[in-house]
DNA sequence: TTAATTTATCGTATATTCACGATATACAAT
DNA sequence: ATTGTATATCGTGAATATACGATAAATTAA
C-alpha cells in the first residue's frame, strides 16, 4: 500500500495483514505444507515439487522469510528451509485470535 | 497470479491463498473489525472510520465481497454492509485447519 | 421536477507482484 | 585451478493492486 497511509493502521493491523500477504499465493500455501510435511527440505527438492522456475521459487521463499514464517539455513552449496515454528505459532494465534473475534462461530 | 499457472495448484491451495489475499491489507482488516464490532455498517460510516477516499474504500468492501467474505444489502440510496457468516466460518475453520497442520504447536 | 445524498464505477497514475532467463556467488569435487 | 552443483540476485516484461478525483446511478427530500 502507499507507505503515507501506513501509520494509520496500528500494528496488530499490519501484522495480521503483512502474515495474510505472504499467505495470499498458493504457491507459498504449498510451500508451507511441503516443509511441514517433510520437516525440512533444501531449496532443489521445492522446486522440483511445485510447476515454476527456481528463480521465481527462490523469490517465493524470500518473501516466506521476509514475514518469519520459515528460515534458511545454510549447508555447504545448498540452503536447507523449514518452519519458524515460534513466528508461525505466534500468527496463528493472533489470527485464530481475530478470526474468532470477527466470526459469531 | 499467471493464470496458465493457476491449474497446477488443488483448489485447498486456491481458496487460501485467496481468502489470504483478502485479508492481506490493513484497510480490510480494520473494515472486517468494524463490521464485527457494529454488526452491520453503512458504507458511509466506514469511510468515517478509515483514512481513504470513499472510492478507495468502496474498492476494499469490493474486494471482500468478492471472495464472500462480507455482504452488502442495498436500502435506500445506502448500502449496508455486514459479516457474511457463513463463509467466514468456513474460512476459519479451514485456514485454522490448515496452520494446525503446518505449525506443530 | 429539482436538488441533495449516498454509493459504485470510470479513468488514470503509480507501485507492487509475479514469472522467467541470465548471471553472480559460494561451495564441493576432481 | 578447474569444473560442476546449488542457490540468490539482477534485469525485465506483463499483470495486478492501490489510491484518488470525477462522474454516473439511484434514491430521498424539498
Amino acid at each position: 500500500m502507499a507507505k503515507a497511509k501506513l501509520e494509520n493502521f496500528n500494528s496488530d493491523e499490519l501484522l495480521l495483514a503483512d502474515a495474510a500477504k505472504a499467505m495470499s499465493h498458493p504457491a507459498r500455501i504449498k510451500i508451507l505444507k511441503i516443509l511441514s510435511e517433510y520437516n525440512a527440505c533444501f531449496c532443489g527438492e521445492i522446486v522440483d515439487l511445485l510447476p515454476l522456475s527456481q528463480a521465481t521459487v527462490s523469490q517465493h521463499l524470500k518473501e516466506l522469510k521476509r514475514v518469519g514464517l520459515i528460515k534458511g539455513e545454510i549447508e555447504g552449496p545448498k540452503t536447507c528451509y523449514c518452519i519458524n515454528e515460534e513466528l508461525l505459532e505466534k500468527i496463528t494465534k493472533q489470527l485464530t485470535k481475530f478470526l474468532n473475534k470477527v466470526c459469531k462461530c
